[in-house]
DNA sequence: TGTACATCAGTGAACGCGCGTTCACTGATGTAC
DNA sequence: TGTACATCAGTGAACGCGCGTTCACTGATGTAC
């Protein structure tokens, strides 16, 4: 069949935003395209319309997630601490599908020995947004140390089983990034 | 063929060592038991003689790699400084399969959904580990954002693609880590 | 000491399954006349 | 305005492949007599 103007356009935007959330919430490896396509109801042949292969789809998909989130944060234009505290929300946490790739698909991307450039470009925009925040000098160097941090501590928040241990994590790091690289002070919870 | 005395354990061994170091370089969904065994000389049938499930290997793995590292850690007994200088060091980065499984598998393991305790076992074991090297108060906080940076530091400078970037998420993280927790100086590279 | 038997680590074919990918086909719509 | 044709997003069976797991079997060694 047939479809009508920018229908073709819609289902391979709605291929990409799914294929985004799955890839950061169960992985690239445990995605399938056939339960992917199942999900939008459609089939998986028809995969091949869209796109030259599944290594293709991890390309578009990471860089959607990544414009996305470069979106988000240069639109709000928010101070450091914002931005730290929402990076480590348990909202962020609980969310990975909609969150940050980092934690999430760098790992298995740099396994996979398709080392994508996505990801550099990723983390120097990052980089750049926090040392924007930090705005003293040395804010190259310690913008560095945060993303560490962050990262780290997402992705170890969410692998730990124990949910005190998780959410001291996450509250520690948040606190003391704050604490040390902003002129707020934060109350301890 | 029955085999002497030990022989099932050294084989035993040799199955847990070769698949610690698969799953931390390449990760547990792409190590498959048929590669694995073919690697230790053996064919896969007899994996079953040895482990339940791959899920059973998976734990016993991952525990014998938190055992080893723990092992050499506390035998060194080395100050803070150098112990972030091991984990940040290029050797470690380049080194994924016998480092620490933190940067390479949690992710993965979380998202499989078995939520091993392991996990937390051993980010206690290296906070603690933090904690006795930093000696001061308010140890048992810092040393998670510690903990937090050398993972995202290490897991990041392995995903990205410009080597001039991962050595600088390395060296800076480093660096800083140590000056801003231990007496130390570092000369900057 | 010599022979008969039990053991069981390891073999290798086979199982069903889901993977990524290909391909001949369908049929509603847009275009040409 | 009405009819004939071209388009092509999506269908669904089929491809070979590697996965984790099972299972009847092998045969060198240890044990019993």
């Amino acid at each position: 069949m047939r479809y009508s103007e920018d229908h073709k356009a819609q289902t391979h935007q709605r291929i990409i935003e799914e294929a985004a959330r799955l890839f950061r919430s169960a992985g690239v490896g445990a995605t399938g395209l056939q339960p992917l396509m199942k999900t939008l109801g459609l089939t998986h042949g028809g995969f091949y319309a869209h796109f030259k292969s599944k290594d293709q789809l991890v390309e578009t998909a990471l860089r959607h997630s990544v414009e996305k989130l470069n979106a988000e944060i240069s639109s709000g234009d928010k101070p450091l601490a914002k931005l730290i505290s929402a990076y480590l929300s348990s909202a962020h946490r609980a969310n990975p599908g909609e969150g940050c790739p980092l934690p999430t698909m760098s790992a298995e991307l740099g396994q996979r020995g398709s080392p994508s450039p996505t990801t550099d470009e990723m983390v120097r925009e990052r980089l750049k947004t926090i040392e924007t925040g930090l705005g003293s000098e040395h804010a190259d160097d310690q913008s560095v140390l945060i993303l560490s941090a962050m990262v780290g501590a997402l992705l170890l928040s969410r692998s730990v089983s124990d949910a005190e241990l998780s959410d001291r994590l996450l509250k520690t790091t948040r606190r003391l990034l704050i604490e040390q690289n902003t002129g707020d002070a934060v109350t301890k919870p």
